[in-house]
DNA sequence: GCTCTCGTTCGGTCAAACCGAATAATAATT
DNA sequence: AATTATTATTCGGTTTGACCGAACGAGAGC
């Protein structure tokens, strides 16, 4: 892997390096910051002074945190999609009518982005927050995205994110899943069995109004044990696609 | 209004006026940002250029858009936050209870960003959504929280950020929003009434578990109509401060 | 009170941010 | 379809400011 990105403007990407690394320590230093990029401290001072000037990162005294300012831009930047705001109340219904989180993905920059999700009754606490990324192949609402994109679509994913594995049951083989994406499109609806998390597993269904491009994919997802047998291959499936159906009719009648 | 301001690092500050422009104009093109910031193309686009690189924009066909990428960072700062862990189960009952609308809200370099919000039965549709930023001094839970801070750090938020006025209503005054501000400390709750978007009141309580410090607040908002005579001064201020004695005691007791 | 570590400030230097101008691509108009 | 207008993109030079090393200050720990 090229480990030097060079960006048109270097001082940007060093800006975002910073953010970044901020966001995976959950928090630091200084000094704390300059080690773990191999930087000089006075450089990451200038960005971190910038950043907290401009009001993206708060110093609580001497660690720097990202802010919620970012929720303005991100949040924002949901509220104006039509398909968030058709979908979120249909989801909503559907976790109620499960019992089970109900989620909602789109693909953005070849990775899946969290864009809502629903408790359902009995819903077990779970690590996505909403904004999360993950690799669209470890899971099923991104396998049935990919399912409905054009092979060479999926192939220019692939090639720039890879397929990396998060769990022992993550699909690691492009062939193996190249043939799951072509069972989703005929079926309908993809499944995920325990290749993002262990001991839980999904059901997603594409959300593709109009020509053939999805626009996202919505879930439900819980543990094993309540997901398998009849439930998992009929009474899930069911609910899911009947709602991805309404949210694909509400979309096209505005 | 001092136009010029200047960062450490400046690439990083045009970046972000680039961003914040984007926002503002909801998407754009590189023309039209250049001709909004006064800028040649060329930069204009070396940077856009790197941010998509970077996946925090989005290009669709020729106009570039906020990424939802700035979920993931905010939604992180957001779920890390106890606060916000422990008093979103309870907005949401608060929300249930009333049948209007509860909110979330902290302080953040001096202005208001909403956590979240809950949809009551009768809720209107609204114009905040997730992570939007307003001035302390229009909102119940920003007056709420400004009663609780000391005078010098209040004097610091008006001289950093003015007054400014939004309705005809919004408070623009520093003397009168002191007056307001003590009585606001003696009473408990703060009232908004229209001063931040007409026909809305809202009644607000601070979170100040342990020491004085405010760590937030919370809120009812509803059309004035429901919002008058006894549900005004008494219902509704009991449910909110209810609620946010509630929180007050699940944080201390973690 | 001393030391060690961290955050911050300062000024020089050379890389790169910025810009103008030229080119390619797209949309609009006739 | 040809032409024009407008857009996005590329390219290379200039000079600014990003980057860095080193010195300074603040604070915690012993």
């Amino acid at each position: 892997m090229a480990n030097e990105q060079q960006y048109p403007v270097q001082a940007a990407g060093t800006t975002f390096r910073i953010i970044e690394t901020l966001h995976r320590l959950n928090g630091a230093g200084v000094s704390e910051l300059a080690d773990e990029l191999t930087m000089p401290k006075s450089t990451v001072h200038d960005h971190l002074q910038t950043l907290t000037e401009a009001e993206y990162l708060v110093n609580q005294n001497g660690t720097y945190h990202i802010g919620v300012r970012f929720l303005e831009l991100g949040g924002f930047a949901r509220s104006q999609m039509k398909f968030y705001q058709i979908a979120s109340p249909e989801m909503q219904k559907l976790a109620e009518k499960t019992g089970e989180h109900a989620n909602l993905l789109i693909e953005e920059h070849g990775k899946g982005v969290f864009l809502n999700k629903a408790k359902g009754s009995e819903a077990v606490t779970l690590d996505t927050h909403i904004g999360k990324r993950v690799h669209l192949h470890t899971t099923a609402m991104g396998k049935a995205i990919l399912a409905n994109y054009p092979e060479s679509k999926v192939d220019k994913i692939i090639d720039q994110h890879g397929l990396p594995s998060v769990t022992e049951k993550t699909i690691t083989d492009a062939a193996v899943l190249k043939a799951q994406l072509s069972e989703i499109r005929e079926r309908g609806y993809a499944i995920d069995d325990e290749e993002r998390v262990s001991g839980m597993r999904c059901v997603a269904a594409p959300i593709c109004p109009t020509d053939g491009t999805p626009l996202g994919a919505i879930s439900v997802s819980g543990p094993t044990n309540r997901f398998e047998g009849e439930t998992l291959t009929t009474e899930i499936p069911k609910n899911v696609l009947s709602t991805a159906n309404v949210i694909e009719v509400n979309m096209t009648y505005s």
